[in-house]
DNA sequence: AGGCTCATGACTC
DNA sequence: GAGTCATGAGCCT
């Protein structure tokens, strides 16, 4: 037995996205297509009353942020993660919608100048993309750089957010 | 401009 | 400890 996350789609004019729950917040969420045919644990039976509240506040962030807009409300997140990732994801949060940093600012914005490569693993790291924009961050000269959702959609995003290089 | 190498920090096995 | 990496700066064609 593990953590039993409870598991909901997200229906977007975008695609169906995928978010879990655990019992303390927004555990995990993902992109349409990508397959993840594990966590067989997930299961949608009942949901809680608390977590059909977060998930109201997850449709309503996503399709801000898919409109290009700051979310004004947000579920709270149960994100799994060593204290440097924290900080990363932190950092992250702080961005703008319709801006763009660097792999570097956000090292340095945490106080680790020269952790950018480390700041680059824990933006991989991060188990919920999107509302956490990883999406924003680009390499130094606004290269792409990767996206674990598929760089397509790093690209569509910040299209969306009316950022173009 | 494009490409290769190396320093660097955190993470994983 | 060694290997990996969603970087960045520097040095080569």
């Amino acid at each position: 037995m593990k953590k039993q996350l409870v598991e909901i789609p997200v229906v977007t004019p975008a695609g169906k996205f995928t978010a879990r729950y655990s019992e303390k917040g927004l555990a995990e969420f993902n992109f349409p297509k990508v397959g993840r045919a594990s966590s067989r644990d997930a299961k949608t039976e009942i949901v809680p009353a608390k977590i059909r509240g977060w998930h109201r506040a997850t449709e309503s962030a996503l399709k801000s942020i898919l409109a290009g807009r700051t979310p004004k409300s947000f579920p709270p997140l149960d994100l799994a993660g060593t204290a440097f990732q924290k900080r990363v994801w932190s950092a992250l949060r702080k961005i703008p919608a319709g801006q763009t940093k660097s792999y570097g600012e956000i090292a340095r914005a945490i106080g680790r100048p020269k952790a950018v490569r480390a700041v680059g693993g824990a933006c991989g790291a991060n188990p919920v993309p999107v509302l956490v924009p990883c999406h924003r961050v680009l390499a130094a000269n606004k290269k792409l750089g990767g996206f674990s959702g598929g760089l397509d959609w790093k690209r569509r995003l910040l299209v969306r957010e009316g950022v173009w290089l």
